[in-house]
DNA sequence: AAGCGTGTTGCAAGCGCTTGCATCATGGTT
DNA sequence: AACCATGATGCAAGCGCTTGCAACACGCTT
C-alpha cells in the first residue's frame, strides 16, 4: 500500500480552525456561504496544515469528478495535437481535469478506454472517432455527456462539434476549378472523413464538367515520409496534374520539397493544397494554402456544453458546426 | 447534478450473483481468490447489469487511483507529443490512466496542476519541467512518487529518469570536429536545457581547438517558422558556417528547405544537425542527422519504477540514464 | 474420531468528503 | 417586547467500494 499520500484531512482542518467540517466543506467550494472571518480561519488553518482535498472522496459524495476524458486516434504529426492543447488548456481553465486516451490502433481499445472513463465517472467523453455499436450503446446507457468533435453525425450518440467533410470536399472542387486548374490530384488517407471529402470533392468535379481525377490512397496518419511515395506515383501518371490536394499539411509540405528537389515550381508547374491548417502551413515557403479547422472554438464549444448540462440543461442531441475556411495561400 | 452515470452498484450484482459484496469486489480485483464456479455466476451477473465499477469509491477505499499526472510544457510541434504517445500507451497497458497537464506559459501553473494532480491522490506525478522550491517542497511533503524525465538533476525530487545534456552537447562538438567541420553555428532555445547542450559543445569545442562559434538564439518551442530568420541571420555572419546545430528537427528541416531554396547543396555546402530524431529526421530529404532519445524507453522504465514501489520498494533516489545516440544521416 | 490446514466466503468498519435538514444567533419589524 | 426572516453553522447519513478478521466447510493426517 502505497504511502498515505496525504494524511492531512477535512477534520483535522477543522478541528484546527475550530468549526465543523461541513463548513471547511463548503468553505472550499463555495466560500460565500461562510461567514468572512470564518473563512479566514479555515484559509489559515488549511495553509498551516498544507491540506489538499481528496477529490476521490469528493467525487463519490458529490457524484462530480471533474474529470473528462479526451480520446483520439493519435498525437503526434497531426492536426490533433493541436486540438488536444486547446482541449486541454480550455478544460483546465475551466477546472476540469484531462484524461488523455489514444485510440489508434485495435478498435476494441476505445472499448476499453470508454470503459476505464466511464469506471471514474468522467463528466465528458470527448471522441475523435466512430465507435461501435456496442460501446455507443454503452455510453447512452451511461447518461454521461458525450461528445464527439471531427465530424457531425447524422444520430450522434449525445453532442457532436464538427463540420462537414462534404462541404469541404465541394468547397475544395469550387476553389480548384475557380483558380483555372484543370487536372487535380486527389490524396487520400484510408478513414471514413478523409473519404467523405474525397467523394465529395470527385462528385462536384465531375458535376463541374471535369473529368475523373487522378488519385492515390496512403495509410493513417498521414506522414511527411509518404510524401516521396506520392510523389512518385504522380510523376508516373499519364498526364501529369497541375494540383494536388493532400490530407494534411504535413503531405503538403513533403510534397512541396519533393516537387522543388525535382525542379518543379510550386504552384506553377504544381499547386499544393494542404489541410488542417497547422502553424506549419504558415511557416512554410511558399506558404500552403490550406483548410482552417478552429480547434480552439472545438474546446470553447466543448467546455459550453458542459457547463450548460452542469445547470441542468437537458437539450440534446446537440449539434454545432464550427464550420472550416480555406485558406489561399502561396501553394496553391 | 448529473444524471446517476450508473446506478448499477456492486450490491446490485452481489444480490443477483447471490454472494456479498466482498466476494464481487475480489473477483473484480484479484479472481483467484474465489472459486471457480462462484466467479462464473459473478461474470454472469455483472454482464447482465451492464455493471461499470466505481472507481472513484473505489480508490477512496484502497487509496489505489490509478492515476498518472503528465505534465508536459506543450505538445504540438515538440519530441514531446512522441514521448506522450509512448506514456500514454505504456501507462494505459498498466493499467493506469493519465490525466494531462500542460505547464507551458505562466509558471504558476505548473503549482496549480500539480495541485490538482495531488487533490486526485495520482500515483505518479511525471514532470518534464523543473518545478519552483514551494512545489518542490509540497511534492516531498506528499510522499507521491514524482519522477522527472527529461534531464537527470543532482538532487532530484524523487525519481529521475533522463540523459546527460551535457554529454549531448560534448558529443556534438566531438562529432562535428571529427566529421571535419571548422565552423559550427549554434542554435539555441531559451531554455535550461537546451543551455546546458549549448554550453558543454562550445566548452569542448574551444577546448579542441576551436575558435568560439557563432551562435543564435530562438525563442521555445523552437519551430519551423523560425528557419527563415535564422538563415538570414546565419547569411549575415562574417564568415559562413559549414554546419548548423540546431535545438530540434523541425527547425533543422526547415533550415534545409530554406538553404535549398537558396541555392546551397546540404550538407556540402551548409550542413545541419537537429534534435529529437522523430519520424521526420529520416523522412525529410536529405535525412536530417539528430540526436535521439529513446521515448519509448523513458515511458517503459517510468511504468517499471511504479510497478516497483506498488510493490513495496521505497529505493531512492532514483536515477536512471536512458542515454541518447547521435544518429548520423545524410545533412551532416 | 478428533484435529487441523487450506481455500472460500461473509461481516462490518471504514476511506474522506458532501449536503439536506435542523439549529441557532442576529438584527429588523410590528 | 415578542416575532420572524435571514444567514451561518452543525449534525449525521450516506456516496460505493475495499479489506482485516472471523467463520465455515472440506478433505487429510494421525
Amino acid at each position: 500500500m502505497p504511502v498515505l499520500p496525504s494524511p492531512v484531512t477535512l477534520d483535522d482542518v477543522a478541528a484546527l480552525a475550530g468549526v465543523s467540517t461541513a463548513t471547511v466543506s463548503r468553505f472550499l467550494n463555495s466560500p460565500d456561504m461562510v461567514a468572512a472571518k470564518t473563512g479566514e480561519r479555515i484559509r489559515a488553518a488549511v495553509d498551516q496544515l498544507g491540506y489538499i482535498p481528496n477529490l476521490l472522496a469528493g467525487g463519490l459524495a458529490s457524484n462530480r469528478s471533474r474529470l473528462v476524458a479526451v480520446l483520439i486516434p493519435q498525437l503526434s504529426g497531426t492536426i490533433f495535437s493541436d486540438i488536444i492543447e486547446a482541449m486541454v488548456a480550455e478544460l483546465s481553465a475551466a477546472g476540469y481535469v484531462a484524461m488523455l486516451g489514444l485510440t489508434e490502433l485495435p478498435q476494441e481499445q476505445t472499448a476499453h478506454l470508454v470503459h476505464a472513463a466511464l469506471a471514474r465517472r468522467v463528466e465528458a467523453i470527448i471522441l475523435t472517432n466512430t465507435v461501435d455499436s456496442a460501446t455507443r450503446a454503452t455510453l447512452r446507457r451511461s447518461g454521461t455527456t458525450v461528445i464527439e468533435i471531427w465530424d457531425l453525425p447524422d444520430e450522434p450518440v449525445d453532442a457532436a462539434i464538427g463540420f462537414s467533410h462534404h462541404a469541404i470536399g465541394r468547397d475544395l472542387a469550387r476553389f480548384v476549378r475557380n483558380r483555372g486548374y484543370v487536372r487535380p490530384y486527389v490524396i487520400t488517407a484510408r478513414g471514413s472523413r478523409a473519404q467523405m471529402r474525397r467523394d465529395a470533392f470527385v462528385a462536384e468535379w465531375i458535376e463541374g464538367g471535369g473529368a475523373m481525377p487522378l488519385e492515390s490512397q496512403v495509410p493513417v496518419p498521414t506522414r511527411y515520409g509518404q510524401a516521396r511515395g506520392c510523389f512518385a506515383e504522380i510523376r508516373r501518371s499519364a498526364v501529369m496534374p497541375d494540383v494536388v490536394i493532400c490530407g494534411s499539411d504535413l503531405l503538403a509540405q513533403g510534397l512541396i520539397v519533393e516537387a522543388m528537389a525535382a525542379g518543379l515550381s510550386v504552384p506553377d508547374d504544381l499547386a499544393i493544397i494542404g489541410f488542417g491548417n497547422t502553424r506549419l502551413a504558415e511557416e512554410m515557403r511558399p506558404t500552403i494554402s490550406s483548410v482552417d479547422i478552429d480547434g480552439a472554438r472545438i474546446a470553447r464549444e466543448v467546455v459550453g456544453i458542459m457547463a450548460r448540462r452542469a445547470e441542468g440543461s437537458r437539450e440534446t442531441p446537440v449539434r454545432i458546426d464550427v464550420g472550416f475556411r480555406l485558406i489561399a495561400r502561396e501553394s496553391a
